[in-house]
DNA sequence: CTGAAAGCGCTTACAG
DNA sequence: CTGAAAGCGCTTACAG
């Protein structure tokens, strides 16, 4: 490089890049850039001095360069097909993000937050996720046929969804938490304390909770010879309001029920309220049993029997399931265990 | 460029590039990203043609390459300087990031989340930050002190901060709800709906919030003529826990308090909590007013009286003033009032 | 208004 | 094990 071709900012302004170190190590910015791929291929004595320079000048690679070769963004988005409303509400999904940001920042993998809520902003985002902006995504998406699913196969971006995604054809990777035998757990743990009128209130049927916490209930409830008893169902939409809605409409037509297994913390939370209104109590005249173990349930009055998903672990999975497709690994699917937590409410 | 060059991968493989728009409106690439730039210097028949080939082709720009050449990276970062428990269980911090997204997603800019509350955090995201990987940063810290603001400074990041960084010198932009005027206004309401013993429950004190809540507490009651009584003043740490057990020492300190301001509707739940355990009513022996008016506050039983805090505003203001800032503007202030909004618990 | 050309900072065959 | 060189896909003075 000619130093009398002006610079666009003077040098001393601008980062040093892997020629300032190779010049400072004595190498070739060849040899540089193999010790930041992992030193393959270099002599200690060249990797020493690298290393070295690199210390010495504090370089830090520019993503934007290895990106343009590499052509991998290096990042990956967390995609909420959901209106935001209902996202952010939801204590569920900000401890998935929680879990998620954790699990890619030990990858040193930036985590770029998305949201596709509504048509239009699933436009907006359509040239970003077809331009391969990120390298994959973490589909966040809770609704039969999420229109996201066909986008990002168009786009050829792989994608891991949270739960089981409704509706779909074809191979999709998801982690879910095993609803089916969370709920079957809850239930018997219900009967086995002596219930006997157990009723529920389940998540919307499109919805992969929705329908296999129901169906744990129903199973459980014919596996002790009970018969099914619609009045003992009532499906709300995992909101406090619908809990406490649904609570309330059980109560009416189902007077003598003695259990509820709600679908949701959240739900729970107002189905608790709703018979407090009654004047019933809880556990003695109702026992109550939510699902999540998220933060609600530990301030509920009283503090909530539930189910926990194991967030951690679905986070770390959907990662390392994520990253695994990225280097080109095909699609998988992951069942992880809930665990019922016993509090007071049942 | 001869054709006699194998391409890494198939061109068919591989999504268009300006090369091939320019290629199929019959221009050059320079006048191709004339167009991409908005079109200034270019006659209307080229940019009709580059755009026609634009949509033809589905083309989208390469950030990568775009970013090598600007020195911008394009993106910023939503920066967590708190533990990941504290942030992800407070309600505001979420209602934030969402309104920050959104201010972002208009200007086409993604978001990067990234935490850092423990110290090997802060070590692990400063080559991130210092690699100017993000134009800039919306500082999301609720403590005195808060290390990042040197950090930021020193990597020459522009950043805006979230409330006032509290023992901070020299210049910091900032975007904060008027504390003490929401303070004063809720404590007044209360005075003047006939209370007279009115408690407080202050955040902590290394916190603007903490002590802004407080000050304006204390000054509307010496407004009105009431002496201080540190009976009537607790210090809790936000949580719902720290709410409850602050009230119930108040309880004990000053059984004959009237009415209690809480300076968080998390605590103020806590608060309720405590508050009837001892079988006082609200608001009819004592009344309640929270602060934030996040979603607890219209859950909570009954229903909290409490002074909004303008999130929206907040987070656009916020995103306002960082891109100004990238666009080498100075730093500012803004401060934006709260309102009351009065239910059922004062 | 337009094209040719340099250059952003990396990675990676290639030839030794 | 190492260096020289091409190339990733853009933007932007520069000269017309």
């Amino acid at each position: 490089m000619t130093e009398t071709t002006p610079q666009r900012r003077p040098r001393h302004k601008r980062p040093p890049t892997i020629h300032d170190v190779a010049a400072h190590a004595g190498v070739s910015r060849g040899t540089v850039s193999r010790v930041l791929q992992g030193g393959h291929n270099v002599s200690p004595a060249s990797q020493e001095a690298v290393n070295a320079a690199i210390r010495k000048l504090g370089y830090v690679v520019n993503r934007a360069a290895r990106s343009l070769v590499t052509q991998r963004a290096g990042s990956v988005a967390f995609l909420l097909s959901e209106t935001q409303d209902r996202f952010f509400a939801d204590p569920n999904f900000t401890t998935l993000l929680r879990g998620c940001t954790q699990a890619l920042a030990e990858h040193d993998i930036p985590l770029v937050l998305i949201t596709a809520g509504t048509e239009a902003e699933r436009r907006r985002i359509t040239p970003f996720l077809s331009g391969h902006h990120v390298d994959g995504v973490l589909l966040i998406s809770s609704h039969r046929g999420s229109p996201m699913v066909e986008h990002l196969r168009r786009a050829e971006l792989p994608f891991v969804c949270c739960g089981k995604p409704l509706g779909q054809r074809g191979k999709v990777s998801y982690v879910a938490a095993d609803d089916h035998e969370g709920a079957k757990d809850m239930v018997r743990y219900m009967l086995e304390s002596g219930r006997r009128r157990v009723a529920t209130i389940a998540g919307p049927q499109d919805s992969p909770g929705g329908v296999e916490r129901l169906a744990g209930y129903r199973e459980v409830l014919a596996e002790h010879g009970l018969a099914p008893d619609d009045r003992l169902v009532a499906i709300g939409d995992y909101s406090w309001a619908s809990g406490e809605s649904c609570m309330h409409e059980l109560l009416t037509r189902a007077p003598d029920l003695d259990a509820v297994f709600v679908a949701s913390d959240l739900m729970a939370g107002g189905a608790l309220a709703a018979i407090e209104r009654t004047g019933r109590s809880v556990p003695g005249d109702i026992a109550v049993g939510g699902f999540d173990d998220s933060p609600v349930a530990s301030t509920a009055r009283p503090p909530l029997t539930t189910m926990r998903q194991p967030w951690d672990r679905i986070s770390e999975t959907m990662v390392r399931q994520l990253l695994a497709q990225i280097d080109g690994e095909g699609p998988a699917t992951v069942i992880l265990p809930t665990e019922l937590v016993v509090r007071e409410s049942s």
